[in-house]
RNA sequence: GGGCCGUUAGCUCAGUUGGCAGAGCACCUGACUUUUAAUCAGGGUGUCGCAGGUUCGAGCCCUGCACGGCUCACCA
């Protein structure tokens, strides 16, 4: 590293080397933390609200050194813990000469314990008067700037620890999501469902259309694909006689990275027995709804330049309608690969000749509808093509019982009336595999089948990007801001 | 993988027509008994992402590479 680096490291090693001198130890094992900083305010502002009476009492706290303004006899200090920070105020008239020695050695971005009596600045910040104070881990590190904190996005997703401490603001999205998460836990295990965990590791990687990830297990001397979707195994759960199940889990799909996907990320999946896709969408409207309610008080939220309504009932849509209305093709018109094709030559629009009808169709709903769907809406009824494990519609061949849900012009949710008839869901298996491009998983799950024949009942399933949900709730345009530790090229 | 843009001090950023490498914060020294982006005086600590090239002379121009951002492609 440079040499100032190295100048300022230096210095605060030699302020280590002083300290373990002098039989201070800098990384002690334990600290008695009486309150966080945030109940020490608390416990402040109760007692000059009973009018003073009886004896601030002595108080410890801990947190890391963020700010200190010296200025001769006395000196302030900001410190912040997990809660929040308070002002600590170091008199040398008050504190042992050992802790005045101390303090002297003592900088930004240490961790200290410190304790004293709670008292107000005469511009009314609360603030801790020091009696005694202890170092509890010395930092060799200079922080990023105080005022500008820390910007560059490279340096704030490798290392999100100084991205966390430098920017408070970085905290709170992940707070948010945490609530999240806990927020549809917590309304799926009311509605009766059981969580369950499938295993990562499978030797098929089934229930979506992805490149997978690919390692090798030694002993088994096999290799394995890491998962690409929950969906089949959460279903062969159903056949075991779980009504309702659904997972968090991470799955990891080999694809491109952009500001709306991941390698790795957060997906729900719930199956429900005897539920079709209209239950489940029913549900979806009131979980999604239900938890944003319960974070910000309401149903509305900014994301970008809009402000989105989650009031139930949300918008629904044919899929058929939409395509209509936003890309002016009618695609029951057009049956086959070559005549969709020509429609969309006719309008001008780019095609790609790899591409067979379901994927045409595919390409419709993600150029132009899907950035058009900016307040909740539901789109029904997908083509059979691309949707091998939903059910078809009673009327109609060429649909199967699919929704999926939008809003802010991203896809979050995708459910449907899964397929339970193992005869048809082998033919669609084999179907899909003469379309599949290389590369991709493309062997069909005998054993998925095999658990469907032996009968599983009609069950509503459903899929919902849980990072998505949180970039909604937490207004924010790229996946990685509400991922801790994105996916980057290694630095060489 | 393609296109465009970026990379200068620990952090945030300037850097003119190609002519001695700059500021604020942080850091170091000193002053200061209620500060809070404390203030005041002094101190610049750098492989200008990396490697080449052009030039008397390159942070600046050219080529390649690395990493990042946006975007396109890919992506049930």
């Amino acid at each position: 590293m440079t040499s100032r680096l190295d100048r300022i490291a230096q210095q605060r090693l030699e302020k280590l080397e002083r300290l373990r001198a002098r039989g201070i130890n800098p990384y002690p094992h334990r600290y008695h933390r009486s309150h966080t900083t945030q109940q020490a305010i608390a416990l402040l502002k109760q007692q000059e609200e009973g009018g003073g009476k009886g004896e601030t009492p002595v108080v410890n706290i801990a947190g890391r050194i963020m700010a200190r303004r010296r200025m001769g006899k006395i000196s302030f200090l900001d410190i912040r813990d997990g809660s929040g920070k308070i002002q600590l105020y170091f008199h040398s008239d008050l504190v042992s000469e050992a802790n005045l020695k101390l303090l002297k050695d003592i900088d930004i971005g240490d961790i200290i314990g410190a304790s004293g009596k709670l008292f107000r600045t005469k511009s009314g910040e609360p603030t801790l008067e020091v009696e005694n104070f202890t170092l509890l881990s010395k930092s060799l590190r200079p922080l990023p700037e105080k005022w500008h904190g820390l910007s560059d996005i490279d340096t704030r997703y490798r290392q999100r620890y100084l991205d966390l401490i430098a920017n408070t603001e970085v905290g709170e999205i992940f707070k948010v999501r945490s609530q999240v998460i806990t927020g549809i836990r917590q309304f799926m295990d009311r509605r009766g469902f059981l969580e369950v965990e499938t295993q990562v590791l499978q030797p098929l990687a089934g229930g979506a259309l992805a490149r997978p990830f690919i390692t090798h297990h030694l002993a088994l001397d096999q290799d394995f694909y890491l998962r690409i979707a929950l969906e089949l195994h959460l279903k062969r759960l159903i056949v075991g006689g779980f009504d309702k199940v659904y997972e968090v889990g991470r799955i990891f799909r080999n694809e491109g990275i952009s500001t709306k996907h991941n390698p790795e990320f957060t997906m729900l999946e719930s199956y429900e027995a005897y539920a079709d896709y209209n239950d489940v969408m029913e549900m979806v409207e009131k979980m999604v709804s239900g938890t944003l309610r319960k974070i910000t008080g309401g149903y509305k939220i900014r994301f970008g330049d809009n402000v989105l309504n989650f009031k139930p009932p949300w918008q629904r849509l044919s899929l058929h309608q939409a395509i209509m209305n936003y890309a002016g093709v009618n695609f029951d018109k057009f049956p086959d690969t070559d005549s969709l094709r020509g429609e969309m030559l006719r309008l001008k629009m780019e095609v790609d000749p790899q591409k067979d009808r379901g994927r045409l169709i595919d390409e419709l709903i993600s150029t132009y509808v899907e950035p058009n769907l900016i307040q909740p809406t539901f789109l029904l009824d997908y083509p059979i093509e691309i949707s091998p494990l939903a059910k078809k519609k009673p009327d109609n061949e060429c649909l199967v019982e699919r929704f999926e849900g939008f809003a802010g012009g991203m896809e979050i949710a995708n459910a449907f009336t899964e397929l339970n008839d193992p005869i048809d869901q082998r033919q669609r298996f084999l179907q899909q595999q003469k379309q599949q491009a290389e590369g991709e998983a493309g062997v069909i799950d005998e054993d998925f089948v095999l658990s469907l024949e032996y009968g599983m009942p009609p069950t509503g399933g459903l899929g919902l990007g849980i990072d998505r949900l949180v970039m909604l709730v937490t207004n924010q345009q790229s996946i990685r801001e509400v991922i801790l530790f994105p996916q980057l090229r290694e630095k060489t």
